[in-house]
DNA sequence: CCCGAATTCAAACATATGTTTTAATCGGTC
DNA sequence: GACCGATTAAAACATATGTTTGAATTCGGG
């Protein structure tokens, strides 16, 4: 067995294990039984289960973050060059659309986003942490565009508007984990493409100035 | 020390650490050391740490449910016998203020908010079974009613819009432990009422449709 | 084929944690 | 004041967990 295959291996395995059941609920005998490597190889390779994790969360953060950046700096480039006002919706889709994207990308794209969006209410906890500490440019960018396209908007309430669309965002993104608990008798399946309209519509009326 | 005094403590103390920490996070030591009591004290008052989490719950739980339920009758019994449509913001508002009163009715109240918030994402842990299991009677009544609010919405659509409701009034719930890593140069601290116009703002505009 | 570095493996380590045990102490009652 | 159940206290238990160790094995290049 290669090394890159065994890194991998073990990158997968944790991120199916950390989606289920959370950073702190997976033991590393865990991961190594679903890796089918010795657990000695997680320090070998990683130094420690935090940096697994860290490497968890690089794998599609950095090219999530490089197309949601791009996205976001076309809106705010094509408002300016026709002079026209920035539109929330559209600043709000250059961030979730992307991400929405990544749930049709295969199950270990979707067990990314469920940790991602388990780390919303766990900010003391290590995976909360590192989560913030590499999204916090990320999200100062989106608030500086939000906070240009609600210039009447003072930049206290953008801050909290910010906060319930992301958690909006983040119960999208854990649904499998949720909705059972929440109201079983419902049915909550949706294509991706629903719920992301779904989400988009909620989130772009409570983003926008009513006047 | 009387057994209520030490039961009391224990309660005090539990509450504390899990919404500072989380419940997994909260070793019985902790627990204990902060009460001052024998380490052993908590399984001989309450059994288990899972019961004692339990006894924090309810509590807070039991009267802020009661109040959310008169009130949400109370919209809708006033509805009925004026012939008027029930208004998605009157139901909303009646199960959030009693949520948001309960801010400034001490720590010991604040503290179990911030469990309950910190419960929207982990549905998997301890502390999100729990809750949301005592909270399933109150979460399917809130959903009728909004559905009755919204004739022309499909109930999968009332069910999103209110897990998105749900999940932004749990941001409003932890602020704490959270402003510090999204935007820590924000100034995001507001009082409650204010706190609680712009979450009943922002998911009453959600929440409503647009014609 | 052989050497040396990289990797894998089984075992042990050190520590943390919820729970249980057993004896001591306290508080009320006769 | 003596007795008895309730409570507290200290210690031990059993287990789980992240990490480290040192030997065995594998793999590529000479």
């Amino acid at each position: 067995m290669s090394q890159t295959d065994t890194r991998q291996r073990i990158i997968d395995a944790a991120e199916q294990l950390f989606a289920e059941k959370g950073f702190n609920n997976t033991t590393m005998r865990a991961i190594t039984g679903l890796a089918e490597v010795n657990l000695a190889a997680v320090n070998y390779h990683f130094g420690s289960k935090e940096f697994l994790l860290q490497e968890v969360f690089e794998r599609h953060i950095l090219p999530l973050n490089k197309e949601r950046r791009l996205r976001l700096e076309a809106v705010r480039a094509e408002a300016r060059t026709h002079n026209r006002k920035l539109q929330p919706r559209a600043v709000l889709s250059a961030f979730i659309t992307p991400t929405l994207k990544l749930r049709d990308a295969g199950p270990s794209a979707r067990n990314f986003l469920c940790i991602v969006g388990r780390s919303f209410s766990d900010p003391d906890d290590t995976p909360g942490r590192i989560f913030f500490t590499k999204m916090q440019p990320m999200i100062k960018l989106l608030f500086d565009i939000l906070c240009e396209a609600l210039p009447d908007c003072p930049p206290s309430q953008v801050y909290w508007r910010l906060r319930f669309t992301l958690s909006a965002m983040g119960q999208v993104l854990i649904e499998n984990n949720f909705s059972g608990n929440l109201l079983p008798h419902v049915d909550s399946a949706q294509k991706t493409n629903q719920l992301q309209e779904l989400l988009l519509d909620f989130v772009t009326r409570g983003m926008e100035e009513i006047n």
